[in-house]
DNA sequence: GCATTACGCTACGGGTCGTAGCGAAAGCAC
DNA sequence: GTGCTTTCGCTACGACCCGTAGCGTAATGC
């Protein structure tokens, strides 16, 4: 979020109601409308407050959505199904719900666009939205190893550079499915995207063997 | 592209000049101002020719971008080397380098970010640049069978829903890197890339054995 | 009550949109 | 050359949205 009421503070103190109304508000008028035809005048009117209450708590419309579409990923959660494999398609497939969902297709990729032009959008999409993406998928390397499916890390970067690439992998081929191909991520695809995944983490790190 | 002069027509034909004009003006506004900040009188005056004549030519801000991005991809080539890790480090490596210009990384989410709401916007980037990526991949594929690094598909159906995995799994990962993580896809990164997916896809088509 | 901060409302200059209308230019047919 | 057709550059326009300033009011802490 931007503004909790800072405890030691004098005044009247922000209404937490409208935080989520206009957020809310938000997601709603992406949907309706998408990003581009996307208002804050029209989103201040949905949700019920003044033009100047939604501008004095965020900076534009880039803030304003990243922290809408935000609140979408909230729910992701890592159950433990029994293995890793199982693990790993069951979050893949939240992750594909989300994404499945017309605010978070026409917001997330916005922003994400907008914010190769504005280093503290992208940090802020990073603390906010990618970086609770990425701790799943080091809990779920770190249940698998206590499962005894995947050998103890022995070197710390180049376990960090695995975990990256992993991410890079899942993540953008669900982006990738869900708003390029525009074809649903479905259990199937899942299935077919998990076991390549898992067989390509068994081969050995490289190193050598170059072109 | 959008209009070539119609061969058996009459009148004066359409300056072939100007389409090459606006649409490089568009990538230099790209570059200068970013996506949500890049106005089509300004592309029109970069360009050199009035306002009306590109709102002749081009419907709106969508389908400009999209075909000035798309002259980015022409030149995705999937060159012979040898064998089918280095023709997939290749091709990646060309994706990559087109992906880090910042005329690609902001426009390219940007309209894939509203193709979610507009189906004919969605059509145009997929026939235009997705289609052409999405051929690399059937060729590269194809290649590597010919060499016999691959089995020859058995199952049609099957094979293309394989392609279609790899596909998004590649274009993704890069895409994600580049954008949303904001690393570059460098060599280093893309034999770790691929040594994943020739590992993930050595895999049996699965069928059985699920979770 | 008093200071302080948030709120709703109105109004404003500035910018962009997409279009209409006009005269001039550049082709083709004859 | 004379017409016909289409494109081009230019200007002007109403409509919309932006982001902010100003003001009176509401809600809290002291």
């Amino acid at each position: 979020m931007q503004s909790s009421t800072p405890a030691g503070r004098t005044g009247r103190p922000r209404s937490a109601a409208a935080d989520t109304a206009i957020l809310a508000a938000t997601r709603a008028a992406l949907v309706d409308l998408g990003w581009s035809k996307l208002t804050l005048g029209d989103v201040a009117t949905r949700a019920g407050v003044a033009k100047t209450t939604l501008y004095r708590r965020w900076a534009g419309k880039n803030e304003l959505v990243v922290d809408a579409v935000a609140e979408l990923f909230d729910e992701l959660r890592l159950p433990d199904r029994g293995s890793l494999a199982a693990d790993i398609e069951g979050v893949v497939l939240q992750f594909a719900a989300i994404l499945a969902r017309p605010e978070a297709k026409s917001g997330l990729m916005a922003v994400v666009a907008e914010s190769t032009r504005d280093d503290a959008l992208r940090e802020r999409i990073r603390t906010s939205i990618v970086e609770r993406q990425k701790r799943l998928v080091l809990e779920g390397r770190a249940r698998a190893q206590t499962r005894g499916e995947l050998p103890p890390e022995t070197d710390p970067a180049e376990a960090a550079r695995t975990a990256d690439l992993i991410f890079d992998v899942v993540a953008g081929a669900v982006v990738h499915r869900t708003l390029v191909s525009a074809e649903p991520a479905d259990g199937e695809w899942v299935r077919d995207l998990t076991q390549v995944l898992l067989w390509g983490l068994a081969s050995q790190p490289a190193e050598s063997d170059g072109g």
